[in-house]
DNA sequence: GTTAGCATGTAAGGAGTTACATGATTTT
DNA sequence: AAAATCATGTAACTCCTTACATGCTAAC
């Protein structure tokens, strides 16, 4: 795939919210490039009447094996770094590639981190609530109430999992 | 209130994540003060033992005429900037403050800005529904019902501004 | 009197955006 | 042939964090 079209992906799958301008796109895949990750794709040579030099056109990347191998590294990490907030949700993307151990790793994990702020949301409102007004006090709640139905939303999948785990094979 | 205390302050009511480090902190006040919304407080004569010189103790901040009028300002601000992600959690944390009618436009347009986000959702997972594997799609089934319910939550409460516009006095 | 925690600040740097500059291809 | 859109890339800048440096105050 080439850059402008990746990115025209990302804002499709990812909404306008949360995609990458191209000043730190094209960086990131030269980084990409230079680390050995990806690499530039044989241009088909019956395809274009292309220019003898300078060229500008489109540049197409490929995954290298050692790419293959650095994402496998990343679907394989289980640790705080793959359910903190923002990476729980790339993890979670590429579930269907992931181990279905290490799946249930990260969603446990993913689950204590939000257990995490919702006791902290409790403890924080049963503090304050005498001294909230209506306004902030309807934030906070609205922000706890978010956080248990991820709780709930967690424990269905881990719960999935598990069953699939000790049973059937794992589906898709 | 000075610098540490509102670091202390913000951290527990907006725990750890969405929290200042005193390196934007500290910077932020300077500029403040410079643009002449807050000022100095005298330091109380009797209170402390005071060093001679180049004092480096608490230095306790007030708004002035002018930074109360700029807060003013910018609670009366009822555009796409105060319904932004970014922006609405803090204008509806002032909402106390902040007039009725105001209140209303604030909320009206975060609403139509998620309405708009929802049906983006809702139309790309009616296009790529069949080639989605069950993680992603569960991904996006699931922020499609948080801004499902977000869109809920900011009707109920447009319907009380509303009843209480047309009628009772605001509360609080 | 020394450790722990309160309190203020700066310097360097990371991670990204905006705005710009340029060229290639397709559509009208 | 002009306009639109596809496609790549850079430079300057913004905003914030981390890590450091410093001093004041209370507690043991």
């Amino acid at each position: 795939m080439h850059g402008y079209e990746l990115r025209t992906r990302l804002r499709t799958i990812l909404g306008t919210f949360r995609a990458f301008s191209y000043g730190s796109l094209y960086p990131t895949l030269r980084r990409m490039r230079e680390a050995g990750w990806i690499a530039e794709e044989a241009p088909d040579p019956a395809a274009t009447s292309r220019p003898l030099a300078g060229r500008r056109g489109k540049v197409v990347y490929r995954l290298t094996a050692e790419g293959k191998e650095r994402l496998a590294d990343l679907l394989a990490e289980a640790g705080p770094e793959a359910y903190d907030d923002d990476a729980f949700g790339v993890h979670f993307a590429f579930f269907a590639k992931t181990d279905a151990e290490v799946r249930l790793r990260i969603l446990e994990g993913r689950r204590r981190r939000i257990e995490e702020r919702r006791d902290g949301l409790r403890a924080a409102l049963a503090r304050t609530r005498e001294r909230l007004d209506r306004y902030t006090l309807e934030l906070q709640e609205h922000g706890l109430d978010a956080v248990e139905r991820e709780v709930r939303w967690l424990t269905e999948l881990i719960d999935t999992e598990r069953r699939e785990q000790s049973g059937l094979p794992p589906a898709d």
